[in-house]
RNA sequence: GCACCCGUAGCUCAGCUGGAUAGAGCGCUGCCCUCCGAAGGCAGAGGCCAGAGGUUCGAAUCCUCUCGGGUGCGCCA
């Protein structure tokens, strides 16, 4: 159920009797008509710029066709009002019992109130963290992970197929580094002394799998050639780290759907059919790249490769996908994996990664669009830097890892729900300040509590009821007298909620959670207003002493702000609660 | 040098496929509350939407250029 998309049907299919009676032309194209909240209440519920984007095609002027319609819409049973206004907006004041009925049918329909067919099934394919498997996940990480699982979320609560897939870099020179220095730790474990250059990991995280190594395999690898031990230690560790990240990722909640290894790309001739088809299309060919302008790297000298013409796909300059040596760079194994994707039958992709990966997005997006003939939009999210502060001062260390702050380490001291509501309170390409002392704060100033405090009133109000003997289950609530809600306030409140079905549809969209968080806050905020007016007001109090069905009524729209928030915390990942302590 | 992201109130940030007089929180000013409907409330001041052009009935939003900040730029993933 979506107010807006009934209203603009009947503003549709007002024009289309307006065609038929010839009042305006036949063969307008009605796809830009708009139903929207006017930023002013004072203009009315909905405003539709139908006149006004009709008027030129129509060669009329907009008053001429606003007026006509005008005269169709307030016609209409839910439509109260009908103004023309402004340069030609079509203001509607729409009838009480809608707004009442709209409490009604979200307590009926739950959480599936502002649930949407936009997606229409069409699978999307969500890649996100996918971290190097060599080490816990940071901070950074934690952006990423949060961001695309309600990213994921906010699309299947809008219709689309989802699945969330995380890509194991498990196939390049950094899981040979990982092995060298599990290496270490291992010698470590048998009580030798150990150095730990310049590109080797010294985390402390690695000490417990050195230590597991040795219970494997005992000395079998002491004093061996690097032959000998390094491919077996690469899959140990690497099988080590990622139980690590399963483990991080299950501390904040999220769950894949798919664990993609880079390392299955190689030797089965999966990278060499996704070139094999680019090939097909002419967009391989040997060459020698022009050096970048302006900073020479030292040691550039020209060299032929073969190369990826990207730019034929909107690239500015065509990519190497295999080096000098004749071995793979590692674009060409993503653009296998991106291949593998567009053939397992997405219609969409989305890759969510961290800000500095912003160079690679141009030809991440020429690769699959060559690679589907353009038949397979790929949205690239980046998510910008988080910083972390406690105490007022910046927050940089980890017991932990050493020199990063891990997704361990933030879960432990704020928790979860906390972690995830404060990452989606900016947009994805906004850098984000994360205050540990702030975001445990109970006031106003922050977001997380407040949205959480809205829920817990309203929980807090039914326990109340039913302490008073009130029947509060949202069948009983539905079915209550809801004429009863007659105050412009509660009205109000109404409207905020109606207004939840099409933000789902403009956040999905847009690929954008973070709108989630910001309605739910002005949605708390509406509640909270209502409540603090019962202060002055006693008649808007959620109880009303001696009269349950009046109660009944106004806990029906506070149990319906509850029920959205609650579908919306769910989108976010984070669970409602029922009081504050 | 080139590409991408960003520039909105003193501060931190929202702003819908382009819509009417650009919003919120903090801070500031004034009033109320301090009767457990607690973890405050109400009201007010505060803006050339970085700047200049362009498209449009209409631009913070789209296009071009300039300025300022961030990120990245063959054989590292």
């Amino acid at each position: 159920m979506n107010l807006f998309q009934d209203i603009r049907a009947l503003v549709i299919g007002a024009l289309e009797i307006m065609q038929a009676d010839g009042v305006i032309p036949v063969g307008l194209d009605f796809a830009n008509v708009t139903v929207e909240p006017p930023r002013d209440p004072a203009h009315g519920d909905m405003a539709t710029n139908a006149a006004m984007v009709l008027a030129k095609p129509a060669k009329m002027k907009p008053r001429d066709i606003a007026e006509a319609l005008a005269g169709h819409l307030a016609a209409d049973y839910r439509v109260d009002t009908a103004e023309v206004a402004g340069p030609g907006f079509l203001n509607l004041r729409l009838s009480p019992a809608l707004w009442q009925g709209l409490v009604k049918s979200v307590l009926s329909s739950g959480e599936g109130f502002g649930r949407s067919t936009l997606g229409a099934g069409q699978r999307v394919n969500v890649e996100f963290v996918s971290a190097n498997p060599t080490g816990p996940l940071h901070v950074g990480h934690t952006r990423g992970a949060v961001f695309g699982d309600a990213l994921a979320s906010l699309l299947d609560h809008a219709g689309y197929d989802v699945t969330r897939e995380y890509y194991i870099n498990d196939g390049g020179a950094q899981v040979d580094v990982l092995a060298r220095s599990v290496y270490l730790r291992y010698l470590e474990a048998h009580g030798q002394e150990v150095a730990f250059e310049d590109g080797t990991y010294p985390g402390e995280y690695l000490i417990e799998v050195g230590e597991a190594l040795r219970r494997k395999v005992g000395d079998a690898y002491v004093g061996k050639p690097e032959d000998v031990w390094l491919e077996p230690i690469r899959d140990f560790a690497t099988d080590a780290m990622m139980g690590l990240i399963r483990a991080d990722l299950k501390s904040l909640g999220v769950e894949m759907d798919v664990f993609f290894s880079e390392k299955s790309l190689y030797g089965t001739g999966l990278i060499e059919q996704a070139l094999d088809a680019l090939d097909a299309k002419g967009l391989l060919y040997e060459g020698v790249l022009e050096p970048p302008k302006g900073k020479m790297p030292d040691d550039w000298e020209p060299r032929e490769q073969t190369l990826f013409k990207s730019t034929e796909h909107g690239d500015d300059v065509d990519r190497p996908v295999k080096k000098s040596d004749g071995g793979w760079t590692y674009f060409a194994p993503d653009i296998a994996y991106h291949y593998d994707k567009v053939s397992r039958g997405f219609d969409a992709l989305i890759d969510v990664f961290g800000a500095d990966h912003g160079g690679y997005v141009k030809r991440m997006k020429a690769a699959v669009s060559a690679l589907s003939d353009g038949r397979v939009p790929l949205d690239v999210k980046l998510c910008q830097l988080v910083k972390l502060w406690k105490n007022g001062e910046p927050f940089k260390m980890s017991k932990r890892a050493g020199n990063f702050v891990t997704l361990r380490d933030v879960v432990e001291l704020v928790g979860a729900d906390v972690t995830r509501f404060v990452m989606l309170t900016r947009k994805n390409d906004a850098p984000l300040d994360f205050d540990f002392d702030k975001v445990l704060e109970q006031s106003r100033d922050n977001p997380v509590f407040y949205v959480q405090y809205a829920h817990a009133r309203v929980c807090s109000v039914q326990r109340k009821a039913q302490e008073a003997g009130i029947v509060v289950d949202d069948a009983m609530l539905a079915a209550a007298d809801l004429t009863k809600l007659d105050h412009e306030a509660e009205i109000a409140v109404a409207k905020k909620i109606a207004e939840w079905p099409r933000l789902v549809e403009i956040a999905a969209r847009t690929h954008e959670p973070h709108r989630v968080a910001f309605y739910l806050f002005e949605l708390a905020s509406d509640l909270h207003g209502l409540w603090n007016k019962g202060h002055d007001d006693p008649s808007l109090r959620f109880l009303q002493e001696d009269d349950v069905d009046t109660s009944q009524a106004k806990i029906a729209l506070a149990r319906a702000v509850a029920v959205v928030i609650s579908a919306g915390l769910g989108i976010l990942g984070v669970t409602p609660a029922d009081e504050m302590r």
